[in-house]
RNA sequence: GCCCGGGUGGUGAAAUUGGUAGACACAAGGGAUUUAAAAUCCCUCGUCGGUAACGACGUGCCGGUUCAAGUCCGGCCCCGGGCACCA
């Protein structure tokens, strides 16, 4: 290799990242290394991150996720692959409709002018993307396959429309989002929101809920936590359906149909509850004013499962009977307020003896309790305290009593299928996904309700159905429910009114990751395209999307599957998910008692002697501020650290190195000033280190003499490649890029401590520099590309190849061993690698300290671990 | 309420398969350099005792298994996340 090319001008500058960041951007997008097209020659890597909803600024969430990503996509190159990283916006949405009410503006404009500025941010960080593949939601260019897509399953049946309760301001009459309802009110009219049914559509995910189960056991890439938290979001379980014969038939009705999981229980049962919204109810409450009443206080509720296990339970006789089919005792039928109709049957048998939710209504409202499981142990059992919900042996069941829970559930189900009133059957947990929206900003369901009545799918050659973007925002009404023209139009035709209501915007999330892949103009997909990149081999975001998002998305991922799109199963090989960022933050309260966050910019802190904040106060007045800890960073709590800033201070290098250091990926990050100016300090050492060795005489790994090399040099050329393995399998295998980082900086402290005197010392240590700036190039890649021109260079950093251990230069002549006495360390001893077992422990016995705490005692026995342990047990 | 994750020095963390607890950093203290400062470099840094060698204790709490436990098992405490219309 030649002598180095850095002009001595070059050598004597310092490390500035604004004078490199740009300019290797620009020739990076001027080289368009990060296009990636089908090359059925090299093995590909698709590597996505879960795209950014459009909100004006990058946040520091961001940059980790798109960090990470940017790492393994570079590191995957190095390893020779076709690496493809997209990325596109997700851009619909209801932060777009508030701010462009704020703004006055159109939500298409303002999601425009953010993912414009967005993306030079993203730009200015260095990510290796393939812009010619970016899409954002709200382009009709991509929405209008989704509506393509949902007519196909509208023709095979697996959309449907039903009744579903959502949030109704009956001041603004809207509905509200989760979100926008605050305390039991609306957000903006501040009147009580009620539940309110109305009709919807929806998707049959239950259809594909046994393949979503199962399929997780093969997803091995996949965190357990994310495998379990879906496994317990579908929820199978295995129970009986049981008819209960009403005494008399009502509104109907001849019979209650209820799941359970503890048929073994069913002669315990001592009443049943039905939904406030159950027809029966509702029938009854026409005549019943304080029934009436009781379903009107229930609908003020909100229905989410932590309000409904936690709320008041409460509940009204409906002075109804049912015949238990066992027994054919009468049992009475209540209305409780914590069973959901859109949920099963809208009816539970209840159990009080041995369901704790149960035990409590029956306790409140005098309501039998009858034992019909024995407790294994005496004292764990007490009626007056609480229900026994274990599975055990049954008493009091008649010719049940005495069996095991196994044997009970087994025979009464058998008893119930013979009379015809139940039989086993499988539940679960998982409800269809509802896809309807009653907001603007979303693409508009394609279906039309014509002149006869009918609702149809729109025709594909209908297709699209475009959102109307310049609109003007009331906050209260979507303006496609109050333009009536816009809903006026054919079908077939005939006269048809459009379905008003938009899609979930997970709907487009659950299926970009396929069309980064192809984005034909007169398809949703390519298939030779799509079957080449998919699955995507990694996949980075937050872990709050455990089960909505990456359950949707592997569910639409078959659906796309059994469309012949795509010919694979799962849509994400390997999944990373990152931790939240986190920041102090501080508040005062108001007159009024109310929190008011302030930003650690405009607070001085007052620090103990071990660095710990005990007080702060406002620099502008002065007054006392409570600090609130680290906690996630947020616009609510005023403590987000504006990713820009710190690029302008330190240099995108700096921020991405930071992030990755900090703490493993998949755990929280603590944002600290002070250890952002560490990470550069890091990178000034390092540029440093080349430029003082590029401005020697040049080098050559080639001119390794391995066989002459010194006790020294066979010491730094084991760092080396020690530091090569175990950085590879951190980044490849462990994807711990905290101690990957931690390896390099050993590595550089070695590499300075290194006096090089002669020509083998120069090859060995240039061997470290090369490795040193090529590993690290995946986490701050605009320094190594600046130093690898410095190291005279002439080939692509980013597809030069990453660096493989020599397995020879690994080979220690000496091993460490640690020698303890009972577990205890009391000597360390440097010995042969080749020692034998026998020498090593009569070494280990000899040492001073360990005779010392052997002297009145027998040795009882040696353990060996080879090559690192000696214990010796004595007493 | 249910489900999931976490708890190790002053701080972020490391310890990969049960085998040296605290790697690598940040902060702090001391020193070198400098007219001075910044920057840089060197040293100390879990607690207690000791000049030191070294010893005792120490990974949220209580108990257990093991030659050996941050790691495995049982019970508890505390903190964070998710719970279906925020994305």
């Amino acid at each position: 290799m030649s002598k180095a090319n850095a002009t001595s001008a070059e050598y004597m500058s310092d490390y500035s990242p604004s004078d490199i960041e740009s300019s290797v951007q620009q020739k990076w997008a001027a080289e368009g290394i990060y296009h990636a097209d089908v090359e059925s020659e090299k093995e590909k890597f698709y590597c996505l991150s879960m795209f950014p909803y459009p909100s004006g600024r990058l946040h520091m969430g961001h940059v980790r996720n798109y960090t990470i990503g940017d790492v393994i996509s570079r590191y995957q190159r190095m390893q020779g692959k076709n690496v493809l990283q997209p990325i596109g916006w997700d851009a619909f949405g209801l932060p777009a409709e508030n701010a462009a009410i704020e703004n006055k503006t159109a939500p298409a404009h303002w999601t425009r002018k953010n993912i414009e500025y967005m993306k030079k941010q993203l730009n200015s960080l260095g990510f290796g993307y393939d812009w010619r593949r970016e899409l954002a939601t709200c382009d009709v260019d991509y929405y209008r396959w989704e509506q393509w897509f949902f007519t196909r399953l509208y023709e095979k049946g697996l959309v449907y429309k039903k009744m579903a309760s959502v949030n109704w301001d009956p001041v603004d009459q809207t509905v509200l989002a989760n979100e926008q309802v605050i305390d039991g009110k609306g957000w903006r009219s501040g009147a009580v929101v009620e539940q309110r049914e109305i009709p919807q559509w929806f998707i049959k995910i239950t259809a594909y809920a046994d393949e979503l189960l199962n399929e997780l056991d093969k997803l091995n890439g996949w965190p357990n936590q994310v495998k379990l938290a879906q496994k317990n979001w579908i929820g199978k379980s295995t129970g009986a359906t049981i008819r209960f014969a009403l005494e008399k038939p009502i509104a109907g009705f001849e019979h209650l149909e209820v799941y359970t999981t503890r048929p073994d229980t069913l002669y315990g049962a001592t009443y049943l509850a039905l939904s406030p919204q159950h027809p029966i109810c509702l029938f009854l409450s026409q005549t019943n004013q304080a029934l009436s009443d009781f379903i009107n206080q229930c609908k003020q509720a909100k229905a989410s499962e932590a309000d409904l296990a936690t709320m008041e339970k409460l509940g009204k006789a409906l002075s109804i009977n049912v015949v238990h089919p066992l027994t054919n005792e009468l049992i009475p039928v209540w209305s409780a307020n914590f069973v959901l109709m859109d949920y099963g049957s809208g009816a539970v048998m209840s159990v009080p003896a041995h369901d704790q939710r149960d035990w409590e209504f029956a306790t409140k409202y005098e309501l039998e309790i009858k034992q019909v499981i024995a407790a294994e142990e005496a004292s764990e059992f007490d009626l007056n305290k609480g229900a026994y919900t274990e599975k055990s042996t049954l008493v009091n069941s008649a010719e049940y009593t005495g069996l095991s829970f196994e044997d009970a559930f087994d025979a009464i189900i058998a008893k119930l299928e013979a009379q015809g009133a139940g039989e086993k059957s499988v539940n679960y947990r998982l409800r269809d996904w509802g896809v309807s929206r009653q907001r603007y900003w979303g693409a508009p369901i394609p279906i039309v309700h014509d002149e006869d009545g009918n609702t149809v799918a729109v025709n594909k050659e209908d297709l699209p159905v475009v959102l109307p973007e310049d609109v003007v925002m009331d906050g209260v009404q979507s303006p496609i429910k109050s333009d009536k023209t816009w809903s006026q139009t054919t079908h077939n035709g005939k006269a048809a009114t459009r379905e008003t209501d938009t899609f979930d915007t997970f709907m487009e999330s659950s299926w970009y990751y396929a069309r980064y892949t192809s984005a034909p103009k007169d398809a949703m997909l390519d298939p030779n395209e799509a079957n080449y990149w998919l699955p995507a081999d990694q996949y980075i975001g937050g872990i709050e999307h455990a089960t909505l998002h990456l359950l949707y998305a592997r569910f639409f991922h078959k659906l796309l599957r059994d469309e012949g799109l795509v010919n694979s199963n799962e849509p994400f090989k390997r999944l990373l998910c990152q931790g939240m960022v986190l920041a102090n933050a501080f508040y005062y309260k108001n007159e009024s008692g109310k929190e008011v966050w302030v930003n650690a910019n405009e607070v001085e802190i007052e620090r103990d002697q071990n660095g710990r904040i005990l007080s702060a106060k406002m620099k502008d007045g002065g007054r006392e501020v409570e600090y609130a800890g680290m906690i996630k960073m947020s616009k609510s709590k005023n403590n987000g650290v504006d990713p820009q800033t710190m690029i302008d201070a330190y240099g995108a290098d700096t921020i991405r190195l930071y992030t990755m250091f900090a703490s493993p990926p998949d755990q929280d990050l603590e944002w600290t000033e002070t250890a952002v100016e560490g990470a550069n300090r890091f990178l000034k050492r390092v540029w440093r280190l080349v430029h003082d060795f590029a401005e020697d005489e040049g080098f050559s790994e080639e001119n390794i003499d391995t066989s002459a090399l010194s006790k020294q040099q066979k010491i730094l050329r084991r760092t080396i490649h020690d530091k090569i393995a175990q950085v590879t399998d951190d980044i490849e295998r462990r994807q711990t890029f905290n101690t990957a980082i931690a390896k390099l900086m050993e590595l550089l402290n070695s590499l300075q401590k290194y006096t090089v005197q002669d020509a083998n010392d120069k090859a060995v240590f240039g061997e470290g520099i090369v490795a040193l700036v090529k590993m690290l190039n995946p986490i701050t890649p605009h320094i190594c590309e600046t130093l690898w021109q410095v190291l005279g260079q002439s080939t692509n950093l980013q597809k030069a190849a990453w660096p493989i251990a020599d397995k020879a230069a690994l080979i220690e002549d000496e091993k460490l061993i640690i020698v303890q006495v009972n577990g205890k360390l009391r000597a360390k001893i440097t010995v042969n690698a080749a020692i034998d077992k026998s020498a090593l422990e009569d070494l280990a016995v000899s040492q001073d300290n360990v005779k010392a705490f052997i002297a009145d005692k027998t040795v009882r026995k040696i353990i060996v671990v080879p090559g690192k342990l000696v214990n010796i047990v004595a007493n």
